[in-house]
DNA sequence: ACGGATTCCTGATGGC
DNA sequence: TGCCATCAGGAATCCG
């Protein structure tokens, strides 16, 4: 399931297959797949040009523009730096330009971007001219060159939306949209973990922090030695500020391999992330710990299904 | 107001 | 082999 990692490379192995490039029609094949007040329609009657890709949590954008911009050199990878402050990224013709591009445009009804959430199995391709829907394709975006990207979407809870200034302050899950965990310093984070609630569910919040899933949870729980379903308000600053640090070790080496496939995710190419080898907990439960060989324990925390280890993680 | 439970949806999986 | 029940999961919504 597409989480922050898996996100931030999608925008990746899209921008250099698509930046530059007109989208000329707009065809939404599951009607819920298309949320907001913006049609389709009225996307496609702009023929905006793709100015580059981004995420900013689990949100992937197309970001858009009326004016033309260059088209990426053929065949070239986008270079991803190190450095952890200059996430989230903007990935354009030119490669990464710039940390993030404003969203705001010349008039609050500008449609800007277009926004996109994978959920669970949500995915973007780019096919050839001509290439007919397929049985999970739910939206296709035609471009210039006749290209189609589509987004496919086998249980239908992914969504996408055309996003206006204005239309933004309408919409509830990025008004509340937390902090990207990347960007926060370790005092910040832990100041969004006072609540009373599980750590693991306050973790999956997407308004206390933005772009952590199950997976995400579950590692860097087990990395920083914490149970899941120990209450926020329980741990001290130190536990919180190393959760934060597993955290974006995490996430960011998870990066590094794009991201983790379990079932549906891949990347704009079509391939196979490779952090699912990485694992400690996610999915272990009844396994061997990796690191004292006891068996991880497993339970439902938040409503999810959760793996940890009881001698390596206390409360 | 807060937080837990339910709902949406469909493919994969396991038991009989 | 085939059928049915169960599970997975993000976030909106329902409910106590």
């Amino acid at each position: 399931m597409p989480e922050l990692p898996e996100v931030e490379t999608v925008a990746r192995t899209l921008a250099p297959q698509i930046c530059g490039r007109r989208i000329v029609a707009v065809e939404v094949l599951n009607r819920g797949s298309w949320q907001g007040t913006a049609a389709p329609e009225e996307v496609a009657a702009l023929r905006p040009v793709i100015r580059g890709t981004g995420r900013r949590g689990k949100l992937l954008f197309l970001y858009l523009s009326q004016k033309a911009c260059p088209l990426p050199p053929e065949g070239e990878e986008i270079p991803v730096p190190d450095e952890a402050s200059l996430w989230p990224l903007f990935y354009g013709a030119q490669g990464v330009e710039q940390g993030r591009p404003p969203l705001e445009g010349e008039s609050p009804d500008e449609v800007t971007a277009l926004a996109f959430h994978l959920r669970m199995t949500g995915r973007l391709f780019v096919y050839p001219a001509d290439t007919p829907a397929e049985k999970h394709t739910r939206i296709i975006l035609d471009l210039d060159d006749g290209r189609r990207v589509f987004f496919d979407d086998a249980r239908k809870f992914g969504q996408a939306r055309a996003v206006s200034p204005a239309g933004l302050e309408q919409w509830d899950f990025w008004k509340k949209l937390g902090p990207e965990p990347l960007e926060m310093t370790d005092e910040a984070f832990a100041a969004r973990f006072s609540s009373g609630r599980a750590v693991k569910a306050l973790l999956l919040d997407q308004s206390v922090v933005a772009g952590v899933g199950n997976i995400y949870a579950d590692e860097s729980l087990f990395r920083a030695g914490i149970r899941p379903g120990t209450p926020g308000r329980a741990l001290s600053r130190q536990r919180l500020a190393k959760l934060h640090r597993a955290l974006v070790e995490v996430l960011l080496a998870s990066i590094g391999e794009c991201g983790s496939s379990i079932r549906d995710y891949r990347t704009a190419r079509g391939d196979v992330g490779a952090f699912q080898n990485r694992f400690f907990a996610y999915g272990r439960a009844g396994k061997t710990c990796l690191v004292c060989g006891r068996k991880l324990q497993s339970g439902r925390v938040a409503g999810r299904a959760t793996a940890w280890c009881p001698h390596c993680q206390k409360d």
